[in-house]
DNA sequence: TCTGGGGTCCTAGGACCC
DNA sequence: TCTGGGGTCCTAGGACCC
């Protein structure tokens, strides 16, 4: 059996955590840049605030209901996230972090009778240590695990815990449920599915997997399986490396200045570089895109990428950096008003797989070394180290993200630290 | 004025190989 | 007149997830 623990609009109760004041309030959380809405208050919800509308559309909303506004505040919720998982691990024989919010849970070996109490003990655990509200699904394959978590959630009477064990229950809640909340099924499939005259959860798990496989793909064969009680995707409680790595942002102002621009683009390349590294890996390539805003009307549009080739596998900063000044003199174009910019790393090979230069040797060690004692200043809080080419303004970037309504870091800063009396 | 930032997997089609 | 059959690798694009 696999459960599945969701934490309730997470970033919305992160915020509220430290401001009992906000209980019972419509809260809202808006993405980088303060651009749209992504996580709600069930009271915002209740308002009819819809996820991922832009943050200028709500404006009368917000005065006319009084609903509070904060900027996104990952630190908060990345720690959040971290003591969650570590409650859950010592919960459960083994977990995988699905995403910042959510856990699977493999339950196998607990008898039948427990599952129900474990999934309430999880819920009250969770709910004393970390002050966040939690719901449990739990059934033989993750797909369904996800369904009985969704039905915990829409449904309040059921405490928050769903045990779907039995083939009856089971069908008479895919009955009930659109195909479109099916984890794996979206819109465009949803579409697809309801020319068939699949609408409902139950409607799927009733076609051949065979069929579907055929007039769709090997991957909605195996949701179809999998809502059948036949288990296709096991825990995977080691996550593996990336094979991609993306640092993009958009830019809280336009940027018109080519040094800025710099800056923005050889600080997401330090960036990648922190995760390549983090990860033990090394690249090939790195390339680099910048764009002007599709949604401006009338304003002039270009969008460009490049991407460029290192001569050894590197995950040296230097390197990266170097690089993405490269390939923005390439693509960089003078009177455009550039709204984003992002490096991708996709060439990702693990240590021990390169070919050394014949001509030079790279001293490997060395920068290794240096690249470590980087990371490790940087990690530890005692302060920042970083590449001149990233500008000296690092804390305030001029090409830096729009964060009107930040809360304080409560949890990972000693200055936010909350004080009583 | 104002529209996020990551990821994954699969498929089709072209280039190329023998 | 008649023009094979089996592969691999790469890329772009589409779909999904949070």
């Amino acid at each position: 059996m696999y459960a599945l623990v969701d934490c309730n609009n997470f970033y919305a109760s992160c915020e509220t955590l430290f401001r009992p004041d906000l209980r019972g309030k419509p809260v809202v959380v808006l993405s980088n840049n303060d651009g749209c809405v992504i996580a709600r208050s069930a009271e915002a919800k209740r308002l009819g605030i819809r996820m991922g509308i832009p943050a200028f559309k709500i404006r009368h909303a917000v005065q006319q209901h009084g609903i509070i506004v904060f900027s996104s505040n990952y630190a908060l919720y990345a720690d959040m996230s971290a003591r969650v998982m570590a409650t859950l691990e010592q919960l459960a024989p083994a977990v995988e972090v699905y995403s910042i919010d959510e856990a699977f849970l493999e339950l196998s070996g607990i008898p039948l009778p427990q599952l129900q109490p474990l999934g309430e003990r999880i819920r009250h655990t969770i709910g004393r240590h970390q002050g966040l509200s939690v719901c449990v699904g739990i059934a033989p394959t993750k797909t369904l695990a996800k369904l009985a978590n969704h039905a915990a959630k829409r449904w309040p009477a059921t405490g928050g815990v769903v045990v779907l064990n039995e083939r009856a229950r089971q069908q008479k809640l895919m009955q009930l449920v659109p195909v479109t909340d099916i984890w794996g099924v979206g819109r465009r499939l949803g579409k697809r599915l309801a020319e068939q005259g699949i609408r409902t959860a139950l409607d799927l798990a009733r076609c051949p997997p065979e069929r579907i496989q055929k007039q769709f793909s090997v991957v909605l064969a195996r949701t179809v399986r999998e809502l059948n009680g036949n288990a296709c995707l096991s825990l995977e409680s080691i996550p593996a490396p990336r094979q991609q790595i993306i640092c993009s942002r958009s830019f809280g102002e336009r940027v018109t200045d080519k040094t800025v621009m710099q800056h923005a683009i050889t600080t997401h390349a330090w960036r990648a570089g922190e995760k390549l590294r983090g990860q033990n890996s090394l690249a090939s390539q790195l390339s680099l895109f910048i764009q002007t805003s599709p949604f401006t009307p009338g304003e002039a549009r270009y969008s460009n990428q490049a991407t460029g080739h290192f001569p050894t596998l590197t995950a040296d900063a230097r390197d990266l950096l170097a690089m993405a000044r490269r390939l923005l003199d390439c693509i960089w174009q003078d009177g455009y008003r550039y709204a984003k910019a992002g490096i991708l790393i996709h060439d990702i090979a693990a240590p021990g797989c390169q070919q050394e230069s014949l001509l030079d040797s790279p001293a490997r060690e060395r920068t290794d070394t240096l690249m470590a004692t980087l990371d490790n200043i940087n990690q530890q809080g005692i302060g920042k180290v970083w590449l001149a080419a990233q500008g000296m303004e690092a804390h305030q970037p001029e090409w830096g993200m729009k964060r009107q309504r930040l809360s304080p870091a409560y949890t990972t800063r000693w200055q936010d630290l909350i004080s009583i009396g």
